[in-house]
DNA sequence: ATTTTTAGTATAGAGTCGATACTTTATAGC
DNA sequence: GCTATAAAGTATCGACTCTATACTAAAAAT
């Protein structure tokens, strides 16, 4: 297994430089790395999955440093609490206007998006594949969430047009299809044609 | 540029389960992730790049921050420093027994290894070639270091079965050909062949 | 009804991290 | 050679992350 080290080394290498990145964005407004991370995260997840306890298993660090960057970000004015109608335990955090702003200029980051246009389309198409193949099963090896997307889940269903969860039991839009879930399962063959 | 969302998201999450992996690693040592970093490092660069600079160009956080870590892992008995020979400025980091073993476990990481050996060989390899592609082309939006390996460096050389590089004008055991070095620049159709 | 589990918060202590100022050694300009 | 400047590293401080522990409140299980 003389190479999978070198894919360690090579994985761990990208993941600095993108927390320099990560560095860089958030020092204009006072942000930790771990900050602007959770910020994209709540750009990237559904309606189920944007609270304290799906953020902190998505970022593999303990609830309680969540609940902490959680109050940071709301005095910062960057994103609002709601009670969820149903479960009075659970919180719900939403990006408010000047929170999706800092996300947004963080998705157009030039040293990322710059890096990705250089790189043949087919090669990205080929790398995305693979590195997800990889994710599934590190997941599996952590035992852990696997915060996909809808149409790569094996809950989900899509009849007469319709999308939806059945797991939840509930309808789904076009647009949610594409957010991550904290309750995303692979199904293998779908996995693959991703 | 859809996808390129995409990769940077299978990427961060692929770093948030190393990092969870790297916390439990050093948790029975008292060490924080970082630390674990560092001792990877030390393991896998050459003699010309175990220095406190190196480290903290490679790890993209600052000298200072390295400085407390250095001296963190040398109070544990992890590392050990030295004096350069010919620039007394400079200090030299290596790893002690105890921090050789450390790494070793850190390096046989069942879930690594299991998570690489479920993928094919030959998807392994492209992988590897495709995410060093990626890295070039990140490492130079950064204008950072590639700190790469000898054999895909412009300053490398191969003549009479003897290795040196070109640039300090010295040779090199063969050994030494397949460590990082903070000298280190690709040469395009060298680093494609990778 | 009572117990247990779950989501989240509060707090304290250890430790990272950057910024700044500093020391020591090399190097460049003259 | 002498001086100015740059470079490698350390020391210190304050802000902040992060875990651990203990806690509250709500839901689920028994």
């Amino acid at each position: 297994m003389k190479n999978s080290q070198y894919l360690l080394e090579l994985i761990e290498r990208i993941g600095n430089l993108l927390r320099l990145e990560e560095r860089e964005l958030g020092k204009a407004d006072g942000l930790q790395p771990v900050h602007v991370q959770v910020l994209e995260y709540l750009a990237l997840c559904n309606r189920f999955s944007n609270t304290p306890l799906s953020l902190s298993r998505y970022l593999g660090i303990s609830k309680g440093t969540v609940s902490q960057s959680v109050i940071v970000l709301e005095n910062k004015g960057l994103i609002s609490k709601s009670q969820d109608s149903t479960d009075r335990r659970v919180v719900h955090l939403s990006l408010t206007e000047s929170g999706k702003a800092i996300v947004k200029n963080a998705f157009a980051s030039e040293y990322w998006s710059n890096t990705c246009e250089r790189l043949p389309a087919q090669q990205r198409e080929r790398l995305a594949e693979d590195l997800s193949q990889l994710l599934l099963e590190l997941t599996r090896q952590h035992s852990a969430q696997s915060f996909g997307v809808c149409r790569t889940c094996k809950h989900f269903s899509y009849e007469n047009s319709n999308y939806s969860c059945e797991l939840l039991q509930i309808p789904l839009a076009a647009s949610e299809t594409a957010k991550l879930c904290h309750e995303h399962t692979f199904v293998e063959n779908k996995a693959s044609s991703n």
